[in-house]
Parts: structure tokens; C-alpha cells; sequence
DNA sequence: GAGTGGTGCTGAAAGGTTTCAAGAAGTCTG
DNA sequence: CAGACTTCTTGAAACCTTTCAGCACCACTC
């Protein structure tokens, strides 16, 4: 068994151990034990739980005292078997640890709460290989539906789910197919919104900061930023691809290494990142080294999460939805998974670029 | 349904909406298909499914075929029912938007996963209600057992799970019972040694920001002030309140006006904040005031997050070990749902304090 | 060639719930 | 008071899988 560590490495007062009073785990009680201590069929008692209008109060009574003594507690995997519905939906997320994403949850939540459901929140954490279990997962359990801001949005598996009868909602990634519903921030245009903004300031030479180039969300940024330089009549080599394998405060952190390192008159005198921990990081590591932002060098964000403003320097980032993307999307699939004449559907929302001191100064 | 709106207000491309080519919905293809399709009989497709060694190559590869072109899903619900066995843990959070409970997370993502096992999270958000909801869900889903950081530690419900056969684990609360195993940090000496440092500093007149108060982490590092006040033999109205309604960044704001309001001779010259999100939310609504930090105010948060260091001031924080809390926690879970002769553990942690620019200066 | 052992497959039962057609008891209506 | 409704309750079937005792077959062994 595992032994208490202190987080310092000094052995701390440890572990005690009780004695583990033999587990009851008597087989619990079922519909039709409840039945039997109510005097009542076991319809009956199936009524009580799922059409309580059509039983006498009395009965009613008998028999959730019933339950109540016997401690029942209903099966959810026969219910569900024998029903043939679920009531939960799931959220596979690319990454729980960024806030991003968990305040799109709540969004879900919220929603899924207003129509009675419950939320599973599943993390792939980045990493196709999870999301491919999470996907059997859940398609396993036959819940309601799958909500899901992919790793890979090319990846099979989101089509046959769909296919064989699980609705799926993609999250802020817009997949150009009428296979699904999909809600989503203009990320192309987010990039270009960012990139204009450092031109507009004088820059000539940027970094691009995000990766792995297989996530959808940094590809459309670059793209968007790419445009924008374009736009400006800037030469595409203007910008400096600083590719990340994640999208971390770590990575970020990384990046500032490498980018600090450069001799100063090959060295960018903006960096755009993916998002805003990539962002945090390389500020913090940008400081700590000696670089002044945004004097030596602008920094834009992207998701302005509620950090953003607390940091070392504050943040300018592109600012997205979130809750409302949750939200957006939990009620698409809601439609789709109970209403038969459903028709799919692609949102798409507008970012918008908040300008603070890493960019614009004091 | 609902139609995009842009995050500024602006309509944007808004919805596209395209032909849902008439689900196809067809009814799931079973083992019952499987053995068909295949030749065989039932029995025979259950036990590639679950005991593939007793089936013979030859015998494997047709039904393997068979549930490949019939795209067969097992249906988790029937399995578990006859079984008796769920295959998924769940983590109930306290805060799915704070890192700290992000990270406990991927500590026991870590540890079920290592032992074939998924994770459910969900996320009570500080609402008892919420997580009421939860364990109910829960409990009639017979998953293999619930981690829980719970809001009220008292609550009934807590005791009831484990006496009827859902093993339960209190993670970042320790309980003084013998009814489950729990894994926990010292909240108590967390509190002390914060505050111990800030009278080595030769602060007097401190605040506490904090609450609710029904939340145990708030009330034990509360208790941790008190001590070392104690000790320092300082009277115990050096220590000033300042109660939020949750643990954020939007109440640690909050808390930050009314700090800042307050006269200069009686404004405490430093502030405890229960948890990393009200220190970040404090001392960035105090810079912006104009006080300075740790000058006019020192500030030490709880948790360490990553967010804390790369703050506008980065901050003194009482660092716990986070994964290692998830990962014990989940196996300790573990063991307890298959080891007959589990006994239940109290595992304790030591915090350690990180001083950094928020108190020290420069 | 009868017995022995092993391997691979079968078929029916079981698990806890919901559903539904049908029965029972009670209440009106004329 | 008969008939027509209502209002409650019942019991069996169905959902899809796993499990397990047992059967068929084959290859050996003495």
C-alpha cells in the first residue's frame, strides 16, 4: 500500500490504518425486494419510480418507505438495458488542465442540467490514443451523446460513431462535412485579428508559437496570421514557426528558452501564441531572462482565460465564448439526439481581440 | 435552435444548415447477429469477446469478421448487468476550473489507467446540491468506486455509499472516521508555516481570505493561522477575516477592493489567501488600486498552481503534491473495490512553503 | 479397441429493470 | 341496478450479455 510522503521529501505522520469492519455488501436490494416488503407487484413499484402520477398516494407512500428501509437503489445498468436510453452525455475534452476548456464545461453543463441530463467530463488529454479508447468508451455505454473537441478531426472513429446511432457534437473545431453539428470560433480569422494588431504596432518580424501541427486549432491560426501578413504586403518568411509538441505553460516556457536564446537581430520582436498557456509560459521565461515585454518583445494570447489578466504582464489575447460554445453545442446535440427532424448544423462565432500591456505597453 | 452570435456582439457567418441524410439508426447489430452471421453460437462470440485463449484461431478470425462488418458494439449496460463489474472509476471535484484539482485528476487518470480502468470526472462546482446529484448518478451506475474532494465532508450521503458496496475515497480531506480510506495534505500546518512566514517578516496585523465556511480546507488553514499566531504570542484579533463566497479568482478580486478600502492604519500589511485563485484575483485587483506588493501588502496563496509563478507579482504559495494525491488516492480506491482484506488508511501529506516575490520582494 | 484426457463449442439460465395488455375494483349515469 | 367508465394494479415478456455444465470430437495410451 501506498505510504504518506511528505511533498518536501520529510516523512511526514504517515499512514494509520484501521481495522476494516468486514463489508456488509449483502446484495442490494431490487425492484422486486422492494415489492415484496410494500405488499405490492413489481410493476407496481416501477410506476412509483417512473410514472409516480399513475399510482394512489397511498401506495405511493407504502412503497418509498419501502425503499427508503431497504436502502434501494435502483440499477442503472438493467434500467438503461431494458429502456433502451441513457441520461448523460459526455464531454471528451482536449485538455482539462487549461481553463479554456473547463469553462467551456461549465457551458455543457449548464445546458445538459436544463434539460435534466447529467455530464461525464472524459480528458484526452492531447493524446489521439485516449480519445480513441475514450470514443469506444462511450459509445459502449450508449450515452446520449458525445460532445468532443478532438485531437485529430480526421479520425474515423468520429464518423462511425454518428453512423451507428451515437450523435456527436464537435467543439470549437468546424469540420467542413455534413456528417455532424459542429460549433466553433473563427480561429483563421482570430489569427489575423492578432497578427494585424502587431503590424499595426510596427512589427515586421513575429514568432509563431503552438504545435503539434496536428491540432486543428494551430494549423487555422497560422493560417489566419499568414493571411494577415499577406494583407500587409509583409514577405511569409515574417513569420518565425516556433513549433511546441503541446500547448503548455512547459512548452511555453520552452519556447521562451529558444527564443531568448537567438541573437537580437535575428530575434522576433512579437510572438503570437496558439493560446495562452503557451503564452504565460513564454512570458514568464521571457522575464526571468531579461527580456522586457512589450518592449523588447509583444506577446498576444489567444482564449483569454481569466489568467490572462493576472499575469506577470498583462495579456492581450484573443478572446473567445466559452461558455456560450458550451452551451451552443450541448443544445445542438440535445436536438439532435430527440428531435427527428434535425438537421446539422455548423456555428461558427466571432473572437475578439483584447488589447492589454503585452502588447500595447502602460 | 440557436444561432451564432459573435463574442463582441457582431453577427458573424453564423449557422449553415445542411440535410441530415435520414439517420440510419438501424438497431444495433448484437452478439445474438454476431453468431450468425459468423456460424456460431452465442456463447462462442462471448467468449472472443472476454476469453478469446478458449476459442480457436480459425473461430476467432470469422467472428472477428463478423463483428467487424456488422459493426458491433457491445452494450457496456448488458455486460455490467450479468457481470456485475463496472470498468470506470469516477472523480467528483470540488472545482473542475481550479488547476489544483486538474492536476489531482491526472494523477489518478494515471493510476486507473495503469490498472485498465477509465475515469469519469465530474464536477460539483462547490454546490452541494450538485454533488448530491452526483453520487446518486453514481451509485446507480455501480461504478467500481468514487473519488471524492467533497464540500460538505459531514454529509450523509458520504457514509451511506460505502455501507452499501460503492467503495469511496475522501481525497484532499481527511475525515476522522474509520468508514473510508482518505488521502489529504495538512491543512492544518499548511496554514501555520504560512502565516509563521509571514510574522517572520514582521507582520502583525494579517488577513485571512477565505470561505464559505462550511468548506473543511478553509476552516483547518484557518485553524493553521490561529496556531501560529499562538505560538508567535500574538493575540489572536492580528488575524483579520475577510470571507468570500467561493474560491476564485472573481471573489479573490472581491476581496481585493475591500481590502484596498479599507484606511491605512488599519489595513493589514499582509493576506492569506485559502487558495491560489483568491490570491490571484487579491493581488491583481490591488495593483491595479495602486498598492504595491508586497511593499504595502504581502500575499501568500495555496496550492502552487502553475499559474502562481507567472503572476504580476509571483507569489508565495503553499505548495501540495498534487498527482502523487490523485494517484494514492486512486489506489487506495482500488485496492479497497478488490482486496478482500483492505483496510481502511488515512494517508497524510506534508505541505511545503514556496516563497517567491509576493512576500520576500525583490 | 476400450478407456482417458483435452480442446472447442453449445444452449439455456440468469441478471434487474421497464413496458404493456389485461384484470380488478370502484364510481357514475340513466 | 345494469352498463360504461375510471383508476389502480398485476404478471409476464423483453432488453443483451455472461456464465457454466455438458456435449462432441479427436488423439493418445495400454
Amino acid at each position: 500500500m501506498a505510504v504518506g510522503r511528505a511533498a518536501g521529501g520529510a516523512p511526514h505522520d504517515g499512514v494509520r490504518a484501521r481495522p476494516h469492519q468486514g463489508a456488509p455488501n449483502r446484495t442490494a436490494a431490487g425492484v422486486k425486494d422492494v415489492a415484496a416488503a410494500a405488499g405490492v407487484s413489481l410493476g407496481t413499484v416501477s410506476n412509483v419510480l417512473n410514472r409516480p402520477e399513475l399510482v394512489s398516494p397511498a401506495t405511493r407512500a407504502k412503497v418509498e418507505k419501502a425503499m427508503e428501509s431497504l436502502g434501494f437503489v435502483r440499477n442503472e445498468s438493467a434500467r438503461q438495458l431494458r429502456a433502451g436510453s441513457s441520461r448523460i452525455l459526455a464531454y471528451l475534452m482536449l485538455d482539462a488542465g487549461n481553463p479554456f476548456f473547463t469553462d467551456v464545461a461549465r457551458g455543457v453543463e449548464d445546458a445538459a442540467r436544463a434539460a435534466g441530463l447529467s455530464v461525464f467530463l472524459c480528458n484526452s488529454n492531447e493524446d489521439a490514443g485516449r480519445e480513441a479508447d475514450y470514443l469506444d468508451l462511450l459509445e459502449q455505454q450508449r450515452v446520449q451523446g458525445v460532445l468532443i473537441t478532438p485531437v485529430d478531426p480526421d479520425s474515423a472513429r468520429l464518423t462511425t460513431l454518428p453512423a451507428r446511432g451515437t450523435p456527436l457534437v464537435l467543439v470549437d473545431r468546424a469540420v467542413d462535412d455534413s456528417e455532424h453539428c459542429s460549433v466553433a470560433v473563427d480561429d483563421v480569422l482570430g489569427g489575423e485579428v492578432a497578427i494585424s494588431h502587431l503590424i499595426e504596432l510596427g512589427h515586421t518580424r513575429i514568432a509563431y508559437v503552438g504545435g503539434p501541427n496536428n491540432i486543428g486549432q494551430v494549423v487555422d491560426r497560422r493560417s489566419g496570421a499568414m493571411r494577415a501578413l499577406e494583407r500587409a504586403g509583409l514577405p511569409p518568411d515574417s513569420l518565425v514557426n516556433l513549433v511546441t509538441g503541446a500547448l503548455t505553460v512547459a512548452e511555453g516556457r520552452g519556447a521562451g528558452q529558444r527564443l531568448a536564446g537567438l541573437p537580437q537581430d535575428r530575434r522576433p520582436t512579437a510572438a503570437f501564441c496558439a493560446n495562452d498557456l503557451l503564452a504565460l509560459g513564454l512570458l514568464q521565461q521571457c522575464v526571468s531572462l531579461g527580456l522586457r515585454v512589450p518592449e523588447d518583445l509583444a506577446i498576444v494570447g489567444y482564449d483569454d482565460i481569466e489568467f490572462a489578466a493576472a499575469a506577470a504582464v498583462p495579456l492581450t489575447s484573443v478572446r473567445q465564448p466559452r461558455q456560450l460554445l458550451g452551451r451552443t453545442a450541448a443544445e445542438l446535440l440535445l436536438d439532435e439526439s430527440s428531435n427527428p427532424d434535425h438537421e446539422h448544423q455548423r456555428v461558427t462565432f466571432t473572437p475578439e481581440l483584447v488589447v492589454r500591456t503585452s502588447t500595447r505597453g502602460t
